[in-house]
DNA sequence: TATTATTTGAGAATAATTATCAATTAGCAT
DNA sequence: ATGCTAATTGATAATTATTCTCAAATAATA
């Protein structure tokens, strides 16, 4: 995991450099994203914010993480069930285990997907761009 | 490749055992998804039908999806940009390598997978059901 | 501090999917 | 073969997540 500190302000500079504004509602979402612990929803995001934030619009919350995405500094993980959740502490593609029954989003230590990458792209003729790999099941928790 | 009329009689089998009436609709939609070439969305499906389906309702192409995805006969790819698409070919979880310009989804060979899985249950604890392996790039025909 | 283009908040618009319900029909019993 | 009954269909309304709209507010600059 990298350091959320660190994100923060990585993705802040690239705010800047690309000629955004950095308005309090910004910093806020953005503190949350580049955390990701939990790997947060749109929704997630809203309900943290409007302790401090009460009149937060669902909205911009639904533009900066849109924002942040456009600058290629979240990765999205949209869900077939339709849900979306967010990881801008690791915005580029990795694994997740995902438990099915509580939600819970892990990040795994893998070997041998580069191999396999290039096992496709020779296989099938294509220039791979990205990827994604989940793994879902029974968190250890769940599982008791 | 597995053999379309093969997937469509154990489709139509599991149908029936499970209570469920044959009618023309089911038949013909079945008849799509067992074969699965291009892995279809629903509007794929319901256009191809409206020729010889014309009073076929969009909600019946949904409906009957849902039916044989809960009889664990057809694989569900959601994407992130909200789209769905279908293999009832291939029931089972298997990569995908999908081509971004033209939409294009290809069934690769690969190795490694069963290990990766292994080493993921043993570095989480989890218990692994399922799994999604997606490669996104350009294919060799969209490169030219 | 004044200026201006950007951003925000609130709600409307959109799009995909699911629910509703009266009319139809498949499959069974006779 | 026919009638019966519960399941299914078609048309459309409801729902849900996301995006759009636009007037009011505000960050960044001089």
């Amino acid at each position: 995991m990298a350091d959320p500190q660190e994100r923060f302000d990585i993705i802040l500079k690239k705010l800047k450099e690309s000629g955004h504004k950095i308005t309090p509602q910004r910093i806020a979402i953005v503190k949350i994203l580049a955390d990701s612990q939990g790997h947060p929803s749109v929704e997630n995001i809203y309900e943290h914010l409007k302790n401090d934030f009460p009149t937060m619009s669902l909205a911009t919350v639904y533009r900066t993480v849109l924002l942040v995405k456009s600058l290629g500094e979240v990765l999205e993980l949209g869900f077939p069930d339709g849900s979306n959740r967010y990881d801008a502490n690791r915005p580029y593609p990795h694994p997740h285990v995902i438990c099915v029954k509580c939600g819970k989003v892990i990040d795994p230590d893998i070997s041998g997907l580069k191999d396999m990458q290039k096992e496709i792209a020779e296989e099938t003729g294509f220039e791979i761009l990205t990827h994604r790999l989940d793994f879902f099941g029974i968190c250890s928790d769940c599982k008791n």
